[in-house]
DNA sequence: CACGAGATTGAGAATCAATCTCAGTTTCGA
DNA sequence: TCGAAACTGAGATTGATTCTCAATCTCGTG
């Protein structure tokens, strides 16, 4: 909300540097192409913007960053861009207990599952092997064939607990 | 949807067995009483359908069976005495990914995960210690103080895939 | 049992996130 | 350069849930 992305005051020089995200534009410009979408201005902005953040962004958060680029983008827009990015698997979209989906970047990510304060806000990642073992284990137990997990621990971070 | 509940062809006869929820039903008296709410026939319906249901009700299923005994009985107040029953730890609130609340019945049971069909909606509960514990395990590695947590695995349950 | 303060209720309005509609705009291959 | 088809923004709509408020009900007290 406070957060405004430094507009780098572009002088009319693009420095180009080369992004962390320059792998996933392409992949999305391949798959925009693949089948006949179209590449637009306010795509670029709204992706631009989604991968020059981190974390786990709601589309407010990422309405209110776009907006700061190009106040006449539409939250409509970036609804429909982040499930485009979504499809295309460069984005994840999460359903924490807030009530808002919010996106993380996932190119070639490795699955993984959440920590989430509950008073600040802050989410930490983790990974943990032999969960995921634990899972498999039960779900075959139950004859289930599963496509997708969920594993969120709510609670207070570190910082916190004193507070 | 097209699921009713089968009404077993009672024939005037109620052996008025020792029902399960008496238990629960008292405590909600207590419960209420302890803090000046009060006793009203709604709740009483409410509560009565709640418990003699069994699974993971939506408030809009509730809803439904609740409206069969007394069609007078309006949506909010099946929500607002959810909430009391949740507030009371009789119930339960989840939130799957269907993006509805569903309720279960939490009389002193025992912590449990779900296992949810995507498509036939069926819901297996199942408990691994292991996996709790290591959910600790990684909660104390990051500093972070656990309040809740939620793992569901989603996906094809037994029935469904073949299908 | 009647009273009455305060809780409760139902209906509809209000919220909130997300989606849809539609008329005007833009993209891109021919 | 053209035009079919995709896009876009604004505002309407949906769906779940909560809120508002006037009318009603509950329950302890006299």
């Amino acid at each position: 909300m406070t957060q405004r992305v430094s507009s780098p005051s572009s002088r009319g020089r693009k420095a180009e540097p080369p992004s962390p995200s320059s792998a996933a534009r392409e992949r999305l410009s391949r798959w925009i192409a693949e089948r006949g979408l179209k590449a637009t201005r306010q795509r670029d902005v709204i992706v631009d913007t989604f991968f020059s953040s981190s974390g786990h962004l709601s589309v407010d958060e990422l309405l209110t960053k776009v907006q700061a680029r190009d106040e006449n983008i539409g939250a409509a827009t970036v609804y429909r861009t982040m499930k485009i990015l979504t499809d295309a698997g460069l984005a994840s979209a999460r359903h924490f207990d807030d009530g808002q989906t919010r996106y993380e970047a996932a190119m070639g990510r490795h699955h993984h599952d959440h920590l989430i304060c509950t008073s600040c806000h802050q989410i930490i990642e983790f990974e943990n092997e032999r969960i995921e073992e634990l899972q498999d284990m039960v779900a075959r137990h139950h004859g289930f064939q599963v496509t997708r997990h969920k594993l969120e621990l709510y609670g207070l971070c570190k910082d916190c607990q004193g507070r």
